[in-house]
DNA sequence: AGCACACATGACGTTAACGTAAACGAAACG
DNA sequence: CGTTTCGTTTACGTTAACGTCATGTGTGCT
């Protein structure tokens, strides 16, 4: 069986990333560990959260922005006007991912076709330099 | 005719970025205006180069990886050592911005499914409360 | 008891990409 | 000629997301 609880040490190894990272991501309130006594024991819930915060990373979203697209995640009790409002915001990074995702393939077919242009050129100069 | 030179005030209002943007960007040799007497001029070169690190930027790409891709964009005059080197950046790039698609896509998916089971639990709700 | 070890809490340091303020030169305008 | 208007340089301030001590505490071995 999965632990239910894990220390901060397991959560580290297990996520790869420092005890002060969890620290701060606590400070910010995107985790929520219980406190044995001083200590920090992670639920399961914060796991969810952290794998999708380390995603939201890759993306370049701030905590910010990610701690918002949890509350969505994660509104099982919600209110439903605060569902609304959450919902609201996903649309919103959802088309700011989809433009994102526009200019990207972009930059992409840019690059591809430097890519090929420097190719060339690299073919010619080669050619030139087994000539002389 | 688009003249061939700006002062930084037709650069800020033409591509919406502050004086001290380019000034930074002249520092860390991104940008190399010319100079009458004192005042910045801005070739169309600088224009073309402006324009290719406001989009690199959109994709998080720091003004240090921007560097280097520009030199990429420009390498016409380049020896082929030092071309090949600067594809073989390029390359680089363009599998980790691949990669940030295939991401993308994904993360996209995952928040269109949120926000499908978020607008049925809005209906459910709202179904309730005209019930009740 | 003595000691290592895991964890905790400050609090200051770091990098990137500018913002902002001070202080000055040149030019254009009434 | 005084003063706005642009522009310049120098330099310190700012935010995000942690890193890195310093210092303190509880726990389990031996």
């Amino acid at each position: 069986m999965t632990e239910t609880l894990m220390t901060i040490r397991q959560m580290c190894d297990t996520f790869n990333v420092t005890p002060r990272t969890l620290r701060f991501y606590e400070a910010k309130e995107l985790l929520f560990p219980i406190r044995e006594g001083q200590k920090r024991l992670f639920t399961r819930r914060d796991r969810g959260r952290l794998k999708l915060i380390l995603r939201g990373k890759r993306f370049g979203f701030s905590l910010e922005e990610i701690r918002q697209l949890l509350d969505l995640y994660h509104a099982d009790d919600q209110q439903t006007t605060q569902l609304a409002k959450t919902c609201e915001i996903g649309e919103l990074r959802l088309r700011a991912m989809q433009a994102q995702r526009a200019e990207l393939d972009d930059a992409i077919a840019d690059l591809k076709k430097q890519l090929e242009w420097g190719s060339a050129k690299l073919a010619s100069l080669r050619a030139q330099n087994v000539a002389a």
